[in-house]
RNA sequence: CGGAGUGUAGCGCAGCUUGGUAGCGCAUCUGGUUUGGGACCAGAGGGUCGGGGGUUCGAAUCCCUCCACUCCGACCA
């Protein structure tokens, strides 16, 4: 390509609304520009990259047996409805109507279209399993797009659907994805962790989530040093502490602490441990026959933060979890927030693992301005049900048995979910066995945020001139940059014979052939954009026979004999 | 949805308190000088000052109202 004849929309100037770093690049680049909130369009230069990231997902797709289809973003309620999930799906569902007044939606996502397509094509058991897949927009009306295209209200993805007959054939094409989700993800150049997840909303049982390793990134995950054990926070297991608990060594007694409400304050106060002062948090019951919700208080060490997923799974928890308001608290407990502790209390108490494993600790007395110290299970209060409720810390046991958990922030990139039954049964897809009787088929499906991979790999690879691109997804391969092009007849000559034999052999090279382009111009612009390689031909270097490269990680520039540059660089770009 | 903020040339901003000819830097165009790491000189074009209403002789500036966008939080495949 000549950058003659190509839009170079690069930005001197940091687009002032642009927080995440992806953004900022990706605007300074010239890659996106902003329609409104969480709209975008993509520029040539952005579109390379984006097509070249659809490619390697397809082809991976394609290998592992999937076929390719295209569903409609527009969709008619009447499917949703089927599914249940016209009520279910909150505000995030942009709802529309034509000119009939029929009710559609934006597609946030296809399982209602692909299981109503399926359960009139596919009639017997012969034709399992089969896995679908499509790249298409997808519209959510987040409540806050934000960070530019990584988190987007209209967003490209990659959604494959697939259908078995049991579980056992669900289970081997779902291990068929997490293995083409991995090589997705190799051959992009990522540094990627696939880890267990919590199914939300979607349901099913098994998940795993594909996250792109970045400090930025909005997920925790938790991995482990002594094995492949990762998990997303919101999942990984806090396993009881190894140390049995010690026996009781203090009295209990009732000390004053006025206006001391928070861990911090009272652990200060007397002198404790926060992990030594557990924290009693109430949240709402779920509701009985009647309808009327209670309360239950959850015990935690005042160091550990509460799970919220791990706690609204819990049975007897309201979901989603809600946190009593405080008026509800004084009225029913005949205490503030700030002083309540597991003893003597009336309602029902879950105790975290490790909170149930601390020996004379301090909680509140339930009055007032007052704590209780020397505190032990089973002396001075029932042994509470203990489960896990609080997320993993660095340097806990990893639940694999083996290491300790380490801690790091990752993008979701990729999702892949045993469905089972959840759309089939609701909207009766089924086949004939093989003794010609009706049986729901059982669903997977795995997404890849195409649109965000763009993003995540800008997030994990740039510096402070620009991006740096992975080899297999950068918008050009390699720049090709002349000095004095309208004044060197040897320069232009050498260039241009130097653009065509590259592009006879199908490398993708921007040549910066425009006429006044000053050459500062043209190196910040290509370190910029990220392009991975680059070669400066001026006089000089064509006088002493060489050219120079430098490859956008490279700390310093090489001269390579002309005479060589062809095999250099094939094997190089191969590199 | 709660809190905060911003809308003035393609981008980044000043001007608003105290009403009186709409400015600066970058970018763009023309001419010239330059040319080995984001040039310089001279000139030019480009604005419904987010929209509507009001006050006033006069509104970017004061008042009312609507809209858009951003940030923090809550939320979230």
């Amino acid at each position: 390509m000549r950058a003659s004849r190509f839009l170079i929309a690069t930005l001197k100037q940091n687009p002032s609304d642009a927080v995440a770093i992806s953004h900022q690049l990706m605007l300074r680049s010239g890659m996106i520009r902003q329609l409104a909130s969480g709209l975008y369009t993509w520029l040539p230069m952005g579109l390379r990259v984006f097509r070249k990231v659809e490619a390697i997902v397809r082809e991976e797709m394609d290998a592992a047996g999937a076929q390719e289809v295209l569903m409609p973003v527009v969709q008619p309620a009447e499917l949703w409805q089927e599914s249940g999930r016209w009520e279910q799906y909150g505000p995030e569902l942009l709802r529309i109507s034509d000119r009939h007044d029929n009710s559609f939606c934006l597609g946030p996502t296809h399982e209602e279209v692909i299981t109503d397509l399926i359960r009139n094509e596919l009639r017997s058991y012969k034709q399992l399993p089969a896995n679908f897949y499509q790249i298409q927009t997808k519209f959510r009306d987040e409540v806050r797009p934000r960070f530019g295209i990584m988190r987007a209200r209209e967003f490209t993805m990659k959604d494959a659907y697939s259908f078995h007959l049991g579980q056992p054939c669900l289970q081997q094409t779902y291990e068929r994805m997490h293995t083409a989700y991995c090589n997705i993800f190799n051959r992009i150049g990522l540094d990627f962790r696939p880890v267990l997840a919590d199914t939300g909303s979607i349901g099913g049982s098994s998940s795993h989530e594909f996250h792109v390793l970045a400090d930025s990134g909005e997920d925790d995950i938790a991995f482990s040093s002594g094995s492949d054990y990762a998990a997303n926070i919101e999942l990984a297991e806090a396993i009881a502490p190894a140390r049995p608990r010690p026996a009781p060594s203090q009295e209990l007694s009732e000390v004053a602490t006025p206006g001391q409400h928070t861990i911090e304050d009272v652990s200060k106060c007397l002198q404790l441990s926060p992990a030594n002062v557990l924290k009693t948090l109430i949240v709402m019951a779920q509701a009985d026959a009647d309808g009327k919700q209670g309360l239950v208080a959850l015990v935690l060490r005042g160091d550990h933060e509460l799970n919220t997923v791990k706690a609204e799974k819990q049975p007897g928890v309201a979901a989603p979890l809600t946190f009593a308001p405080e008026a509800l608290i004084k009225q029913t407990l005949n205490c503030s927030p700030g002083s309540l502790g597991p003893v003597g209390l009336k309602i029902p108490l879950l105790v975290d693992r490790s909170a149930a494993a601390e020996a004379d600790f301090a909680c509140g007395a339930n009055r007032d301005g007052y704590h209780l110290t020397g505190v032990n299970w089973g002396r001075d209060l029932p042994e509470g049900n203990v489960v896990d409720l609080r997320n993993v810390v660095a340097g806990d046991p990893s639940p694999c048995g083996q290491g300790t958990l380490e801690i790091k922030r990752g993008i979701e990139v990729g999702h892949i979910f045993q469905l089972g039954t959840k759309y089939s049964e609701a909207m009766r897809a089924t086949v004939l066995d093989e003794n010609g009787k009706e049986q729901v088929m059982t669903m997977g499906c795995y997404g890849i945020g195409v649109s965000r991979v763009v993003a995540a790999a800008i997030e994990q690879n740039y510096d402070a001139n620009g991006i740096i691109w992975p080899d297999a997804i950068a918008p050009f391969q390699l720049a090709l940059i002349p000095i004095n092009l309208q004044k060197s007849e040897a320069v232009k000559n050498y260039c241009e014979q130097l653009y065509q034999t590259l592009r006879e052999r199908g490398v993708d090279v921007l040549f910066m052939d425009e006429d006044k382009a000053r050459l500062g111009v043209m190196l910040a612009n290509t370190d910029l954009m990220g392009i991975p390689h680059r070669i400066v031909i001026g006089d000089r270097g064509l006088e002493a026979g060489v050219a120079e490269y430098k490859g956008r990680r490279d700390a310093d520039k090489q001269d390579i004999a002309l005479d060589n540059l062809l095999d250099f660089l094939a094997s190089t770009l191969a590199g």
